[in-house]
RNA sequence: CGGGAUGUAGCGCAGCUUGGUAGCGUGCUUCGUUCGGGACGAAGAGGUCGCAAGUUCGAAUCUUGUCAUCCCGACCA
């Protein structure tokens, strides 16, 4: 019978684990926390990383690629960078293996032993500004525009299918300047680009704001985030971006001499996205039905699925289902004609359902004689008839109109999961039987913050850019307070 | 690291209480009939029951140990 997902409403949870499964995106490895990402999940990501590469070349940014390895020593100059990451790091001790004396198996070579061992990069900060400070000694030499693409680890406890694995792959920014204010405007470019992207590809709407100090990045100065909404009414960090002031160029002794002469450490910043990103793109969009996949980054756009009885009547529908084939590649429109004959036409549809092929095309008998074809749309469901002379520019319509559709939806649901509370017991009770998004007064001290999320498991999601500045009292200590921010529970 | 559970065919599970021929669903292979929303029939292939020791004439089943995984906590820029 049919192969059923858990739904939402049963066990969230349990719905996007069965989602990554069954549509074939990943699935967990023989490596404890650790994931293979399948061709469709990996064909997905390429997508998104083939466009945020052009967005970062548009502004000025050349990938490079530096170790997975870090020698241990440097992750311990800058001191809260270090903190917020040794719990977490894995640890290369030696260097060769050896058979076992009693011939069971190998082990490990114990005369290996690595002089210094070797962390495997849970971020690049300490092994890039090493390499810098070779590459900078002039004004001359700034700004370091420069993102690698890579994977890291991070030994997490507990783990979940692309929202947190113990490897995971992403880009990392890291750029090198003069002066603060143009690190700072770097900062707040790349924040921006992400909103655009994660908006304007994903169909993802985000907050762009400042994190609190207790979410900020282990060694910066100020974090950027953009955070968006689940439909489980938790909130995503699904990108960040931080100013690290002078702290990683006096870490690793980068100085440069300024056009006065005069010797002054570097300026610094680094960014951020992740395969977490396609965990968000899944938990904004999907339904109990199975992937619902923006458009512009899908793997696949269009498929088209032939209806026959016969060889004969195969033959016909091919010919029309391939000239279609052909005018929507022509259009750069990715599309697959499936006309395996192991699998039954209601098969198909459900799998494509299940794998959030956007657009949908039959093609039957039926509408041959009427000389029109229809189209499924994965978003909302819906079935039109078009005419086959006419479906080239309909698909282009259609795939625009799902991604305006999808990014409507989703933003609807956030406004509809916002609220502003002004007493206590409104935002526990908020927080615990609403979810979604709290704006509400806070005193801005990591006290109130962490009491507050002792109590409640909500922390401060961020402090919107541009946040209207108001009179209020903090919801927690009544103290005064200046603006609103942004509370949730998070992943 | 604390609490709970589970390891049996690719996947999902039953069998264990009361020891005696290794089962079901799904998937896979072949053939035939089907084909406008997950078709049906027939014939097949596939398992040292996580690992190790013990009890026994005999262990998937009982005992002990061990390893692994999952869930709930703690942890999570």
């Amino acid at each position: 019978m049919a192969e059923q997902l858990t739904t939402r409403q049963e066990n969230y949870s349990q719905w996007y684990n069965d989602l990554v499964i069954k549509s074939g995106l990943a699935e967990n490895s023989a490596v404890r926390g650790c994931m293979v990402i399948k061709p469709y999940g990996y064909s997905l990501w390429e997508n998104m990383r083939d466009v945020l590469d052009r967005m970062f070349k548009q502004t000025g940014h050349q990938n490079a690629y530096f170790p997975l390895f870090i020698p241990k020593s440097f992750l311990s100059r800058e001191a809260s960078h270090v903190e917020g990451f040794a719990k977490e790091c894995a640890v290369v001790t030696h260097y060769r293996l050896k058979e076992s004396p009693d011939g069971q198996g190998i082990i490990v070579d114990p005369d290996s032993k690595l002089e210094e061992e070797l962390i495997v990069r849970p971020t690049s900060e300490t092994i890039i500004w090493s390499t810098y400070k070779n590459w900078i000694q002039s004004y001359r030499d700034l700004p370091i525009l420069i993102n690698q693409w890579a994977n890291v680890v991070r030994w997490e406890m507990r783990t979940r299918l692309f929202l947190r694995t113990a490897e995971f792959l992403w880009q990392e920014g890291h750029t090198a300047h003069q002066t603060e204010a143009e690190a700072v405007e770097e900062t707040e470019k790349i924040i921006n680009l992400y909103a655009d992207f994660v908006e304007n590809y994903m169909a993802v709407p985000v907050l762009i704001g400042l994190k609190s100090v207790a979410e900020r990045f282990a060694g910066a100065v100020e974090t950027y985030c953009i955070e968006a909404l689940m439909q489980d009414g938790k909130a995503l960090q699904a990108g960040t971006s931080h100013f690290l002031g002078q702290n990683f160029a006096k870490a690793f002794d980068v100085q440069f001499l300024s056009k006065e002469n005069k010797l002054e450490y570097v300026w610094a910043t680094s960014w951020g996205v992740s395969t977490r990103l396609v965990g968000a793109l899944i938990m904004a969009h999907s339904d109990d039905r199975g992937l619902v996949l923006p458009p512009k980054i899908a793997p696949l756009q269009v498929v088209i699925v032939p209806i026959y009885r016969n060889e004969e009547q195969l033959a016909k529908v091919s010919e029309v289902a391939e000239n279609i084939q052909k005018s929507l590649q022509v259009k750069n429109i990715s599309v697959k004609y499936d006309k395996r004959d192991e699998y039954r036409s209601g098969w198909k549809f459900n799998e494509y359902e299940m794998k959030g092929v956007p657009v949908r095309i039959t093609i039957g008998a039926r509408d041959l004689e009427n000389n029109q074809v229809e189209l499924f749309r994965r978003d909302t469901l819906e079935k039109i008839q078009v005419a086959c002379d006419s479906v080239v520019n309909e698909v282009e319509n259609l795939l625009d109109n799902i991604h305006r559709t999808m990014f409507a939806k989703a933003l609807a649901f956030r406004e509809q999961n916002t609220y502003k509370v002004d007493t206590w017991e409104e935002f526990k009770n908020s927080i615990e039987n609403k979810g979604g998004f709290v704006s509400a007064h806070w005193d801005g001290t990591p006290e109130t913050e962490e009491a507050i999320k002792e109590q409640t498991k909500a922390t401060i999601r961020c402090i919107p850019l541009n946040n209207p500045q108001e009179e209020g009292k903090c919801i927690y200590s009544g103290k005064p307070s200046k603006e609103r921010v942004i509370f949730a529970r998070a992943y």
